[in-house]
DNA sequence: TGGAGTTTGTGTCATTGTGACACTAAGATG
DNA sequence: CATCTTAGTGTCACAATGACACAAACTCCA
């Protein structure tokens, strides 16, 4: 018997952030897995995904996969590399390529959980199948380095939100305090909001302006 | 017959940068193109690639290819995108993993050349096989904005250079004219370059330092 | 009813990085 | 030895940023 010479198969796998509150009510950046139900790594949590159907675009699997596992449609969806290690995958030659996908936090709350599917903090996560705990990485250096020259704050946030709201989110996912006089002079000046008029009743102190994304400007 | 449900089939491409002065002395960015000998596209320019090994590494592909059609090493090489739209290759399904190289102009002197090999200033290229044309374009941006915010200009030059010249791989790429004060300011304050003590001799002016790029620092 | 507390929002100032440009230094060439 | 050319330095104006003070606007509670 000649030494079988699979060509190498593909697939498509996501990794799919959110914002979540925890129990004591702090903004926390979790993702999404699953858990694998036969060899290898059965048992282990790994990224969603799976084989890119015959004609379907690379970029309409990840969706896919996002919506097959969460029940949701992704504010953000970009691609971020593709892994092909011939030893990554033991038994066969599998190359992934992979996707990031930013989901709103409030959304997420009413996304799929069970037995197969959880979400995890992204700084504590298990250890992951295949070389998916290295991916994740990639992804989190990538999700930290693009927040900061990029304007993808919004895909965690609904259509209207206080600058206190965006800033929360760069200070969780950068994890570090941000002035707040700053920060918001750095952001008008950018172009990126525009202020809807609106304001914020009810809060125990001066009411907050409203904010929407500014669809416009590059 | 039922109908073909083919599995995607994976290829591997490489666009390959080089500076090479023109007929008037002036240095040019260049890219080696292969001729198609079959169908689709046939007779047209294409970029060097083609299908991966079975137990070949992603990088190690393109590396290959790089070798076989120009005989060069790289001194520089990065993936660039996957490409997966199912009308990108007409008749079958192919996934295009892409990666852009940087050899030496000194060396591409002495590259292959042939019937089907061939080298052309990059903002002056016939219109190209299947995306390739659009493939390129990314490529040519995403090395000019890595130019600027990163360290890979000598993936054009040999080990000691001046900086005369390591600006003018600047200016070339990024189409524009540069301060030689302020270049040098801004390149001793990175700590990018080290100067090797040696002067360049036989010059009809003033003798310039020869550097050499630090490799230590980050 | 009026401070205390909290967050929004503005102002100011020092530091840094960058572009424009003048000027000095050091060689070759006639 | 004057001139030309490129190497290399100095200076200044301006924009971006971080640190921090402070005013504005609302709720809460005595």
């Amino acid at each position: 018997m000649p030494t079988q010479v699979s060509t190498p198969s593909l697939a498509v796998s996501t990794v799919i952030f959110t914002l979540q509150p925890n129990d004591e009510g702090v903004l926390e950046l979790r993702i999404p897995l699953v858990r694998r139900i036969r060899e290898p790594y059965a048992d282990m949590w790994a990224l969603p995904g799976g084989p890119l159907d015959a004609q379907e675009d690379l970029a309409a699997s990840a969706s896919r996969t996002l919506r097959e596992t969460t029940a949701l449609e992704p504010r953000y969806l970009e691609q971020l590399y593709a892994f092909g290690d011939p030893e990554r995958s033991p038994g066969d030659r599998v190359v992934s390529i992979v996707y990031w996908a930013l989901v709103g936090g409030d959304e997420a709350g009413q996304a799929l959980t069970g037995e197969n599917v959880a979400w995890f903090t992204a700084d504590d996560l298990p250890e992951l199948a295949f070389d998916h705990s290295a991916i994740v990485e990639y992804a989190l250096w990538r999700l930290r380095t693009k927040l900061e020259y990029s304007r993808i704050a919004h895909g965690f946030l609904g259509p209207t939100f206080t600058l206190a709201e965006l800033r929360e989110v760069y200070e969780v996912i950068l994890q570090r305090p941000i002035d707040p006089g700053n920060f918001r002079r750095t952001i008008e000046s950018s172009r990126a909001i525009v202020p809807t008029g609106e304001r914020v009743k009810g809060t125990r102190h001066r009411p907050p302006q409203l904010y929407r994304y500014n669809e416009e400007s590059a």
